[in-house]
DNA sequence: CGTCACCGATTGGTCTGACCACTTGACCAA
DNA sequence: TTGGTCAAGTGGTCAGACCAATCGGTGACG
């Protein structure tokens, strides 16, 4: 049998993350007010310091907003909410939400030209030695768990070279949300192994400072996976715009 | 004589902010460990509960990492942090930082188009009102600060209709970003006033379904703000990528 | 002499109970 | 109506204690 790391969450982290789900699942409307912190601590048997903690992370995120002596209210995270909280929105209910995921790949093959069209401006042939290096680990890999991971690992690189410190952030923000969802991902990405050509072009459109070829080769480099999943979750998901 | 609310910080939000201040201004390395949670409230003269209050916001933004019995240590927010710890970087040692005030401007002058032409194709004539109404305050007004509030609202409703969580989640980030330093920028941002035109025309060519068109708007609309800021920003900050 | 099991010191996690600060709404007096 | 007072409820903070996990040194064993 595969043995797997116990999974070890603290208490706070359990309140945290009943509290999100109800948030989020809407099981607390907009406005509403949350039990008071005495009241949840004993509801769910745990400590006052430990509902504290959980409520303080969610006011962090913007998820909730709590006034000194006037209790803590739910906030609409569809206004307030940031990238952070995207991981929660893509597994939803177990499986990964379509609407969501289609969400993340249509920005993901959006904004990667843009950025690889920096990267070529800002980084030039500085960043061809770092590129290649992947390139090359990623020719040998045929899993597709581990190929998206050198994916996501060629991307870092080029947002580097990008020089834009939001590019940065948003990467990281959707890669976050990204990287846990992948093994539930990886047959639908299955596709997109072996295709190292594209990757390839990019890196020398980049490594030229080129900027319309490296945003043209970026664009060949994401459609793929884009369309393909396009197609199977519009199939999929014919509950419309579940998610906004 | 204009009254504004006084300003109330919680001893947990005073920790949070000077132990954020050390991760993001380099006075903690990345990797380095924190003092123990128990050091921490001593010197700085508060309860325990106070600084895990802190830190436990500060694990959830990425920005340490904390394991039960191993202490903490910093993260390298460059590589983890997300969109909402922005705001601290845009105003840095009480002043603007020039180059992350441009890399956001140059964000949103590359993903605006984006956005509308997807608003143009999912949102189309229902966004019609929404938008001219808000053109219609947005005649009226000739406080520059009071003005980029309604376009903050303007944008708001277009990414509504792109109908796309990410786009939702990354604007309301950005907005986080950007609201709080308006009143700074207002001076720079004074040359957009009284350019009604062009989101007028915008807001047409979402109305119209039209994603080519409004694509080109949204440019027309973005695109003097962003030289504007470019030209300013470049000359003033020699100092190079200083926050990447 | 090197290796490894063990144990104690350190650190984070949780709980309890108490008190302070703030908000709210009801009630009362000018 | 206006303004003040007060009590109840809520979040904010503190102190001390104990549990649980980690880490590092120390001594026994090979």
């Amino acid at each position: 049998m595969a043995l797997q790391p116990v999974k070890r969450k603290s208490v706070s982290d359990q309140v945290f993350d009943q509290v999100l789900d109800e948030v989020v699942d809407g099981g607390l409307a907009v406005g509403e007010q949350l039990p008071s912190e005495r009241q949840l601590a004993e509801v769910l048997g745990v400590s006052r310091p430990a509902v504290r903690e959980a409520l303080q992370r969610m006011a962090q995120t913007r998820l909730v907003e709590v006034r000194h002596g006037g209790g803590a209210t739910v906030r609409d995270f569809r206004k307030y909410g940031g990238l952070d909280l995207l991981p929660r929105l893509l597994v939803r209910d177990g499986g990964v939400d379509p609407a969501v995921a289609l969400s993340v790949v249509e920005a993901r093959t959006a904004v990667g030209p843009i950025i690889a069209a920096l990267a070529a401006d800002r980084g030039g042939p500085a960043l061809t030695g770092a590129l290649e290096r992947v390139i090359d680990r990623l020719e040998q890999t045929t899993d597709s768990l581990a190929w998206q991971e050198l994916a996501l690992e060629y991307w870092d690189v080029v947002v580097d070279g990008a020089d834009s410190i939001v590019y940065r952030l948003m990467f990281n923000g959707l890669r976050a949300a990204y990287e846990p969802a992948l093994p539930a991902l990886a047959p639908a990405l299955a596709t997109e192994v072996g295709q190292v050509e594209a990757y390839r072009l990019l890196a020398a459109a980049i490594g030229a400072g080129d900027p319309a070829t490296a945003r043209a080769a970026a664009e060949r480099v994401l459609a793929p996976l884009n369309s393909s999943l396009v197609s199977a979750f519009t199939a999929l998901g014919t509950d419309g715009g579940g998610a906004r």
